[in-house]
DNA sequence: TTCTCGGTGATACGGTTGTATCAGATTTCG
DNA sequence: CGAAATCTGATACAACCGTATCACCGAGAA
């Protein structure tokens, strides 16, 4: 048993490679042996890490999702504490708008993958599908609380309207990424969205 | 003059084919072979219509929105005369939603060029990057007047309002084509929301 | 008829793709 | 020490890509 290398450190550096590529230059650009440049390695190397392509473009995307994971936990807790509904609510959806560069860079990587998805959708299953509809009982969640306090109107579904403000989010940031607006603009149409939502006083 | 066959038939017929690959099987799929193998001619003929890969792939990008523009405006007229704002809003957004067969294949074939646009911005220039903005405006419009009917609390910004629900719709739509949700369940979403916005009587 | 030219087929070229192979390091253990 | 295991470099392979070239066909004009 001689590792002299740190297999998972040589693994995380060629990932780490492929999704600056797949951000910058988008995921066909991103061919094994550009990776293996971007990486500073050899070709050889990137296939003795990862047998096949395949593996390692799931690799990187697990990556990507643990990325963004960490993002929001993160950003739920600079919300504050305690922390209200509305605080986490927004934290959530604004973490995700490609508003820094951070958020520009997983949001950019994600689209990349996008199209990937659609036409294999078996990548779907294997990577965690479940992922966005366990966000959006979180928030719908959220929104229940927020109802009980009195910050939301309880004609609201909680489920309908968290899955709304989800997309909206993601629409959002599909705009930005188009270049259609900026992050800002797109932060202040979902802040309206949010002010229409949570309002204490129905007539304020 | 000697125009045995007709140019346009024929770019038409090649063009569709390169869409219906984009539609079924995403565009990194469409190769000049591929296309004219679908397209039922040779090599040969589509490099002689369309001189290079962009031309066919702007071409073909350009057919698909008039083909999303038709569909709308047909909507837009099923939505009942006279049009009320509401109609026409709820028309236009559902219109986009990827619920039947020919917004599912519109929708997919949109979001297969998506990727490609994000990697080369310079297409969005060539394509009318103007045509969501003129959507959204003609949206704002229709909120605006809504208002003015009473059918909308005077409160909401027309404007964000309007981005806002375009960004959702397509959102769901994304949703719909990544499989976490059917068409059906996207539209009820939407609907939610619509109502949310236009209520006749806030204590209803 | 002969010339001309728009339309068409077959095929080739250089380049890139993912993957495989073979040899040579370097290190740890029996 | 030597042998086995782990790691790495160079190179080859078949397939595909977009594009270009060359020859040819068939119809209208002279």
């Amino acid at each position: 048993m001689s590792t002299r290398v740190d297999h998972e450190q040589r693994r995380t550096q060629i990932a780490e490679a492929l999704l600056r590529i797949a951000d910058t230059q988008g995921l066909q650009a991103a061919s094994m042996r550009v990776v293996a440049a971007e990486a500073g390695v050899s070709l050889r190397l990137v296939q003795y890490y990862f047998h096949t392509k395949d593996e390692l473009l799931m690799d990187a995307l697990a990556r990507l999702g643990a990325q963004l994971q960490v993002r929001m936990q993160k950003w739920i807790a600079a919300a504050g504490s305690p922390p209200t509904p509305r605080g986490i609510v927004t934290a959530i959806l604004s973490c995700i708008l490609p508003t820094d560069a951070e958020s520009r860079r997983i949001t950019r990587t994600y689209a990349a993958y996008y199209t990937l998805v659609l036409s294999e959708p078996r990548l779907a299953e294997q990577h965690g599908t479940t992922y966005p509809d366990m966000l959006e009982s979180f928030l719908a969640k959220q929104i229940r609380a927020a109802q009980q306090l009195g910050e939301v109107p309880a004609g609201r579904d909680p489920e309908l309207t968290a899955a709304g403000l989800l997309a909206m989010t993601n629409g959002l940031g599909s705009s930005v990424l188009g270049g259609q607006r900026d992050g800002e603009a797109a932060l202040a149409i979902l802040t309206h969205h949010l002010d229409e939502l949570f309002r204490t006083s129905p007539a304020v």
